[in-house]
DNA sequence: TTAGGGTTAG
């Protein structure tokens, strides 16, 4: 019965793992110098004249290790007169076919007259195995045309081979014709197929009416479920086969160890350790290679690499996952060792090695090796072969900050994926390049119509959040709403960013309560937000509702909360977080913590706190600590400490131009002439450039850019004329330009035209003629030196604005006074001007004080709209004893004042 | 004597 069943063979699977293939050689094999005929016939001759008495015809096939010893062998079995045999042919046929030589199968293969069952059996799994599928099933079709009946060894490799349903079910058809339905692996074959085109229940059903199933069967329909995402419901059968009293074998561990990595079940995949230890399957390749995979994605590399060191017997996917684990661990030194040390093993690094290798010379910072690498596989054409290595070096080029070089091999690619368009646009956007990104994207969508995916719109909305082109950005979001992927939580924190950048506090908190929040990123996200605008309570307090929900903080988390309380200038609340993530959350503060306690010390004005927190860092300082304190140094106007820190900042990174013209300010603004020429100078004999600052405004789904004092743009009659007019206006207002911000010693006339022709007033130029009234503009600057830039609270703003405040006291009091002036990252300034009396030039005041006060800023300029207003938490308090101790002749704020105050507490 | 299903690395 169970013969029949079966297929008439219930041999047990006694494939070895330990010897893949287990080719021997043999010392007369070796090549001879003396000749150009084949080895073998000179035994053959040598030995027993013309006859083949005493050769060892099998052990000729398994000797014949690479392609030219079978093609000895070959010669040597036609000289003998023995490849008229269908069997001995046949064997040839498959030995081309182990040794990966599909054009030899072929011609084999084609010679053959008259073609039996195991000649075509032999030509399908040739080509199944050699990648060439649809080769595979229109064979078995010829087959059928010459009459020669498939049998059990047909289908099965036929079924692996057909990728669509409709060849699947008229194959299936063909079985049930011959009835061999029920032979396990046909019937393995069948389930597994139905499981690729997701068509699970019918596999199920055809597992469920087995009459008989060996582990093949239960591990065809758990890989058909753990393959095509249906991960719980492999668990579920696999709980079935164990209730059946069926034991794991090292194919089930394989398959669901990825399984329980993707499911970030831990447990699971402990137990399933214990399970192989104790039923002696720790030393198979499979098993071992699949743990070496699962550790290393829990970031568990100690595990990985106990596991790879007691394999008995390794193969190229042993190294490739150490590699890999190493690489994926930010431990590229151990992957670029463990990759000498495979090399030294004899193993040849294929596409896969090279594409962690790439990665890790990526994270090592090693420009040298990338073109080593670049040219190892130009050499070997693999850019040809798959596309998976153009896109790792696209990404390794971007990573190590070469766009350049990344787009020059990005437009080689020649069949581009959807991942090559999403590495080439997040390389831009690491980059900062996010005009470039957007270039990308559209002509990925639009003249390419490649389809988006998840991994497109995370890497898209990062470039519209860093330009803020939110206009842009909010079209994007449509898309991801039409598709369902809001509950993303990766999209839904890049879209989180983008409106928390673009200031838009109220949809980013819409936003972030739509979003999963079983994660700490979406907190991070929101934390960050808002606490580049000014809200360090809030962000305070959602950090406690993050705990209260469960949520783990990370080291993110506190480099948001930290930043957060800088921007707000809570040095108490700052340092509590700095204590709580070492005590209460065992995370070591890096170099990026210490940064930022050293800003939130500085900003608040205690210089030399900071000063002597940074000297008794358990860590060596880099140069965002020193920055940190070189840029308070810049706010507090303190040079000598300016300079200690600039020296300090020249040791750690001699080339960053950005902190040379953060200490030449420091001296420009207090007159000190000669030092600013000092410290060009040593810029310029070091061949630093200054970078150009641009800003860029979004109109007509369109980004303008201008740069400082540029003359090309077609509508710069128009700009120039405006900014004139804007001039005059701001001056019969009372303003007088604030030169101190000019920090060039030039004269006064030269002063106001570096002042006017500022990249920030060119694009608030364009943005006026170009929009009609009450539209709001919306400017961003790309010159983001942290530290230096400066921001109001908006109620501030809006009250002094509210009580037409002549312009020049504004000025003045904003500039002088050490309590309203709040520096921010990437902040951004809402003025919200309402219930002005409809004379006052809103946006001329907006410009004038953007330009004197504020010129390293995000700038939100709204044109008179009344719209709801962001405020900082402590604004009212701070804005009572603003006016009670600086606008004496102005008088106690009025009740409609506090009313409206009141409006904006509740947002 | 040959050939077949189900497993691991991005």
């Amino acid at each position: 019965m169970l013969k029949l069943l079966s297929g008439g063979r219930l041999l047990p699977n006694c494939k070895s793992n330990y010897f893949p293939k287990p080719f021997c050689s043999i010392r007369y094999l070796r090549t001879s110098s003396y000749s150009n005929i084949p080895n073998f016939i000179q035994i053959s001759s040598n030995e027993s004249g013309s006859n083949d008495q005493g050769i060892d015809i099998d052990l000729l096939f398994h000797s014949s290790t690479n392609t030219h010893l079978a093609k000895r062998l070959h010669a040597l079995l036609i000289v003998l007169g023995k490849v008229q045999s269908l069997f001995i042919s046949t064997r040839l046929l498959n030995l081309y076919s182990n040794l990966g030589n599909i054009c030899l199968c072929q011609q084999t293969f084609d010679h053959i007259t008259k073609k039996d069952v195991y000649t075509w059996n032999s030509i399908i799994s040739a080509y199944v195995r050699n990648g060439i599928p649809s080769e595979a099933v229109n064979c078995l079709y010829k087959m059928l045309k010459y009459e020669v009946k498939p049998d059990f060894y047909t289908f099965p490799p036929v079924l692996k081979a057909c990728w669509n349903l409709n060849d699947g079910s008229r194959i299936h058809s063909l079985i049930l014709k011959t009835g061999l339905e029920w032979d396990v692996f046909v019937a393995a074959s069948l389930v597994h197929m139905y499981c690729r085109f997701g068509l699970f229940d019918a596999a199920y059903q055809i597992f469920t009416n087995m009459p008989y199933r060996d582990m093949g069967c239960w591990n065809a329909i758990i890989s058909g479920f753990c393959q095509n995402g249906k991960g719980e419901k492999a668990l579920e059968v696999l709980d079935e086969m164990k209730l059946e009293g069926i034991k794991m074998d090292s194919v089930t561990v394989s398959t669901i160890l990825p399984v329980c990595a993707q499911m970030d079940d831990m447990v699971q995949g402990r137990l399933t350790h214990l399970y192989v230890i104790k039923h002696g399957l720790e030393h198979d390749l499979f098993v071992g290679n699949a743990f070496i995979n699962f550790y290393a994605k829990f970031g568990e590399v100690e595990h990985a690499q106990k596991v790879f060191d007691s394999l008995v017997i390794r193969d190229l996917i042993s190294w490739n996952s150490i590699i890999a684990a190493y690489e994926q661990n930010n431990n590229p030194d151990y992957a670029l060792n463990f990759f000498n040390k495979m090399q030294m093993d004899g193993f040849k690094p294929d596409l896969l090695t090279i594409v962690s290798i790439a990665s890790s010379i990526a994270q090592s910072r090693d420009s040298q090796s990338s073109r080593c690498v670049h040219g190892f596989i130009q050499r070997r054409c693999w850019f040809e072969k798959d596309v998976i290595i153009g896109n790792a070096v696209v990404d390794m080029y971007a990573k190590l900050g070469d766009a350049d070089s990344a787009r020059k091999l990005f437009d080689k690619i020649l069949l581009k994926d959807v991942v090559s368009w999403n590495t080439m646009i997040t390389g831009y956007g690491q980059n900062g390049l996010a005009n470039e990104a957007i270039d990308v994207y559209h002509t990925m969508v639009e003249i390419e119509h490649v389809t988006p995916n998840q991994g497109t719109l995370a890497s898209i909305i990062p470039a519209y959040a860093h330009i803020g082109a939110l206009k842009e950005g909010t079209t994007t979001h449509g898309r991801v709403l039409k598709t369902g992927q809001l509950l993303d939580v990766f999209i839904g924190t890049c879209l989180i960013d983008l409106y928390g950048k673009c200031g838009d506090m109220e949809d980013t908190m819409k936003l972030f309560y739509e979003v999963p929040k079983s994660s700490s990123v979406p907190w991070n996200a929101v934390i960050s937000c808002l606490g580049i605008h000014g809200h360090g309570e809030t962000s305070l307090k959602l950090f406690r509702n993050m705990l209260d929900d469960g949520v783990q903080p990370d080291t993110i988390t506190f480099i948001s909360l930290l930043s957060a309380c800088s921007h707000s200038g809570l040095v108490e609340q700052g340092e509590w977080c700095f204590n709580v993530m070492q005590n209460d959350y065992g995370i070591k503060p890096s170099l990026k913590h210490y940064g930022c306690l050293v800003d939130l010390l500085g900003r608040a004005g205690q210089l030399e706190k900071a000063y002597n927190f940074i000297k008794n860092m358990p860590l060596q300082p880099d140069a965002s600590v020193w920055g940190a304190l070189l840029g308070a140094c810049r706010i507090h106007g303190n040079a000598d400490l300016g300079k200690l820190a600039l020296d300090r900042l020249l040791e750690v990174d001699p080339d960053n131009v950005g902190y040379y013209i953060l200490l030449s300010n420091i001296y420009a603004n207090a007159g000190k002439w000669d030092g600013v020429n000092r410290v060009r100078s040593l810029a310029n004999s070091k061949g630093l450039k200054k970078t150009p600052g641009w800003s860029s405004i979004e109109l007509n789904n369109k980004m303008e850019v201008f740069y400082t004092g540029n003359y090309s743009h077609p509508q710069c009659d128009q700009i120039y004329e405006e900014l004139e007019n804007l001039m005059t206006k701001m001056k019969i207002l009372g303003y007088i330009p604030d030169y101190s911000f000019v920090l060039q010693d030039v004269e006064e006339d030269e002063k106001q035209h570096i002042l006017t022709s500022h990249s920030e007033r060119l694009a608030i130029a364009y943005g006026i003629i170009n929009t009609p009234a009450r539209t709001p503009i919306r400017i961003f600057k790309n010159l983001r030196i942290p530290s230096i830039i400066h921001t109001v609270p908006i109620f501030l703003l809006y009250e002094l604005v509210f009580w037409e405040v002549p312009l020049l006291h504004l000025i003045k009091i904003l500039q002088t006074s050490g309590l309203q002036v709040m520096s921010a990252f990437r902040a951004s300034l809402l003025l919200v001007p309402f219930k002005l009396p409809s004379t006052t030039p809103t946006y001329t005041i907006a410009f004038a004080f953007a330009s004197t006060c504020l010129r390293n800023l995000q700038l939100q300029v709204y044109k008179r709209r009344n719209k709801r207003m962001t405020t900082n938490d402590n604004a009212e308090v701070e804005l009572r004893s603003f006016l009670s101790n600086r606008l004496d002749p102005l008088g106690q704020p009025s009740r409609e004042i506090m009313g409206i105050m009141g409006q904006f507490m509740q947002v």
